[in-house]
DNA sequence: GTGAAAGCGCTAACAT
DNA sequence: ATGTTAGCGCTTTCAC
C-alpha cells in the first residue's frame, strides 16, 4: 500500500502539500494540485483511514447492541440505522449480544477504547454500569456516548427513542373490548422488561376503563418466540374459563398462539382472537392475517442514529425523549366475542 | 482519556514497562508488574485500540455484504458470523447494500483504506471489481481479502461457501414427483441469480430424471419476498392447466403462495402441493407447516467468518470451495397430488 | 503557496 | 529486567 510520502516523492512537493491538497485543495495552487492528483492516481494512493481516525481521535463507528438479529423487528430497525448511518459516514458495528450482560459490557468496551465513538442499545440495560462503575466524580454525570431505543431504562443517562406502549397496549385492548371480549388474555414478555410492564399497564387501563375486573391468570408469560406464544397459548386454552381473545406482545407469539388454537380445533377469530404486536412483514400473510400494532421499525433506527450523531457531535446537552407513533392495523385475527 | 505515558509516570517506569507488562508479562518481574497495574487502575487507564491497530495495520474488523438484513435467512447468517467473530475477537461492520453495487464499492473501499481486514459477501458480485480494476501485475491474481458465501460467483478470486442448490433443488422436486404430481411449478428468484440458475437446473434434473416434460410456462418469476410469493401463484393458478404442485425457491414466498392459493378457495396440500426452502423459523409456524430445505444458515455465517481469518492470517494458499449440507423438511403443505 | 517538523498512542528493536 | 528511541501515516501549526 502506497503512502502519502510515495506520493509526495512522486509529486515532488512536501507530505503537507499533498495532505492539503486532499484535504483543503483551496490552500494550494492550481498547478501544484494537479501534479499531486496526478501522483495520486500514479500512485494508487488511497489514504489510511486508520491513521486518520488516530490521529483525529474519531473512528466514524457506531456499535449497535441488538439482543437478536434473527430477530425481524430488530432486522428491520438495524435497517433503519444503516440506512442513517450511512448517509452520514458512520459504518454500523453489530453485537449480537443475545441479552448478555458480559457479552454488551464486552462491546460497550469497544467505547472505551476508541474502536467506536458510540453506542446504541435495544435493550433496557445499561452496557457502561457492568464495565466501570463511572468515575464518580463529583460533576453531573456526562451524557454518555449511547442512545437507548426500543426497549428503554427508566432513568437512562442518554437520549431514548420509545413508543408509547402503554397507549398502544391500551388502543389494542380496547378495540377488542369493542368487538364485545370481556375475557381477554395476554401473552407478555419476560416480567422485568419495561416493554411488558408498560403494555401490560396499557391493557389493564383499558380493562379498568371499561370495568372489565383483572384476571390475573389471563396473564401468560412467553419470551417473544413463536415457540413460546404456541405454549402460552396452550396454557391459556387449558383454563377453567379460557379467554374469548389473546394479544400477544409480539407478532411471532401471536403466530405460535394462532397455530396452537387452530390445532386445538377452534377457530380464529370466530371462536377466538388474536392481535399482535410490531405489524412485522410476515403479520399480512397468516391465516387469518393478523390483527396487531405497526410500530416504525426502520424509524426508529434512524432516529437513534441520529441521535447519538449529536450526542456525539456535542450538539445535545440534554437527553432527548423521543416518542414515535404507533398504528392500530386491524386484520381478520380479530371479530366479535363468540355469541355477540 | 489517559494515556500509556500517564501510567509510566505513575508507575515511575518507562511507557515500554507498561506496554509490556500488559502485552507480555512474563518479561516484566512481579513487582514492576503490580506497580504498573496498581497505576493502571489508579489512571482509568483503557489501551487506545485505534493506536494500537493503527500500528500494527490490522483493525480486527470485518465488514459484511448482505442484500438485506430484514431477510430471516441473511438474519440468521449474520448471527453464525457474529458468533465466530467475536470468538476470534473480531468486529462485524454492517453493510447493507440493497444489492446496489455502489454500495458495495462504498463498503469495499473500507477494506482498502485499512478500516477493515476483509470482507464477506453474500451475493454474487465482485465488489471490489468495481472499485479499481486491480493492479494488472503479471503475478498470479493474489487471494483477495474476501469470502464469498450463500449466493456465489461462477469464478470467486476467494473462498466460496455453498449449498448444493442444484442437488437441494432436485431433492425436493424428487419428493414432489413422489407424491404423484406431475405438473410441478416453480416459483423462481431473479433470474440471473446462481442461486435460481442452480435451482432451477437441479428441479429439471428431477423432472428429466423422472420422464416428465419441463414447461416452460411453470417457471414464474418472484424477487423472494412475500408479495412476489403471492402474485407468482396467482400468475400459475390462472394457467389453463394449473399445477398441483408449487417449489418455491424461499420460504417467503411459499407463504405468499399460500395465502393466495387459499383465496382461491383451494386447500393444501389436497388440492395443490407446497414447498419452499430455507426452513425459516416461520416455516413450521405455517398452515400447514411448510415443507422445505433446511439450510444450516448460522454455519454459513461461522464458516465464513472462519475462511475470511484464515484468508487474512495467510493460512489459505488456495481457495477452498466449502460445500454446506441441506436437508429436505417433510411437512405438511405437500401431500399426494389430487387424484391420486 | 509551500515546506519542515512535531506529535497523536502505541510497540518493538536495540541498548544497557 | 528495564529504558531509550524510532516510527507507524497522517494532519497541523509554524516558518518562510
Amino acid at each position: 500500500m502506497s503512502n502519502i510520502r510515495e506520493v509526495a516523492r512522486l509529486a515532488e512537493v512536501s507530505v503537507a502539500t499533498v495532505s492539503r491538497t486532499l484535504q483543503q485543495p483551496d490552500l494550494v495552487s492550481l498547478k501544484t494540485r494537479n501534479k499531486v492528483l496526478a501522483a495520486v492516481k500514479a500512485a494508487g494512493y488511497k489514504p489510511n483511514l486508520m491513521a486518520v481516525r488516530f490521529r483525529s481521535g474519531k473512528t466514524h463507528n457506531l456499535v449497535v447492541l441488538v439482543p437478536t438479529v434473527a430477530n425481524v423487528f430488530f432486522a428491520r430497525v438495524i435497517s433503519g440505522m444503516q440506512e442513517a448511518a450511512h448517509e452520514n459516514q458512520y459504518a454500523l458495528l453489530l453485537g449480537n449480544t443475545l441479552g448478555d450482560d458480559e457479552m454488551e459490557a464486552a462491546y460497550a468496551k469497544m467505547v472505551q477504547t476508541s474502536q467506536a465513538d458510540g453506542l446504541i442499545q435495544l435493550r433496557a440495560h445499561n452496557p457502561f454500569s457492568a464495565a466501570e462503575p463511572a468515575e464518580s466524580n463529583d460533576e453531573a454525570p456526562a451524557l454518555l456516548p449511547m442512545v437507548n431505543a426500543c426497549e428503554v431504562l427508566d432513568k437512562a443517562p442518554c437520549p431514548t427513542v420509545v413508543l408509547d406502549n402503554r397507549a398502544a397496549a391500551s388502543a389494542m385492548t380496547e378495540h377488542l373490548l369493542a368487538l364485545g371480549h370481556r375475557r381477554i388474555a395476554m401473552i407478555k414478555g419476560p416480567a422485568r422488561s419495561p416493554l411488558t410492564r408498560d403494555r401490560v399497564a396499557g391493557y389493564r387501563d383499558a380493562l379498568q376503563e371499561a370495568g372489565v375486573p383483572f384476571a390475573e391468570e389471563l396473564l401468560s408469560p412467553g419470551n417473544f418466540s413463536l415457540q413460546s406464544g404456541y405454549q402460552a397459548a396452550g396454557d391459556l386454552l387449558a383454563l377453567p374459563d379460557p379467554p374469548t381473545a389473546i394479544f400477544c406482545e409480539n407478532d411471532e407469539m401471536a403466530i405460535g398462539a394462532i397455530q396452537r388454537i387452530k390445532q386445538q380445533g377452534l377457530r380464529v377469530p370466530a371462536d377466538i382472537s388474536v392481535a399482535g404486536f410490531d405489524d412485522i412483514s410476515f403479520a399480512a400473510f397468516t391465516d387469518p392475517p393478523l390483527t396487531t400494532i405497526a410500530q416504525p421499525a426502520e424509524e426508529f433506527g434512524r432516529t437513534a442514529v441520529r441521535l447519538l450523531i449529536d450526542v456525539l457531535e456535542g450538539k445535545l446537552s440534554k437527553a432527548p425523549k423521543v416518542i414515535l407513533p404507533f398504528d392500530l392495523v386491524i386484520r381478520g385475527s380479530t371479530g366479535p366475542a363468540p355469541g355477540q
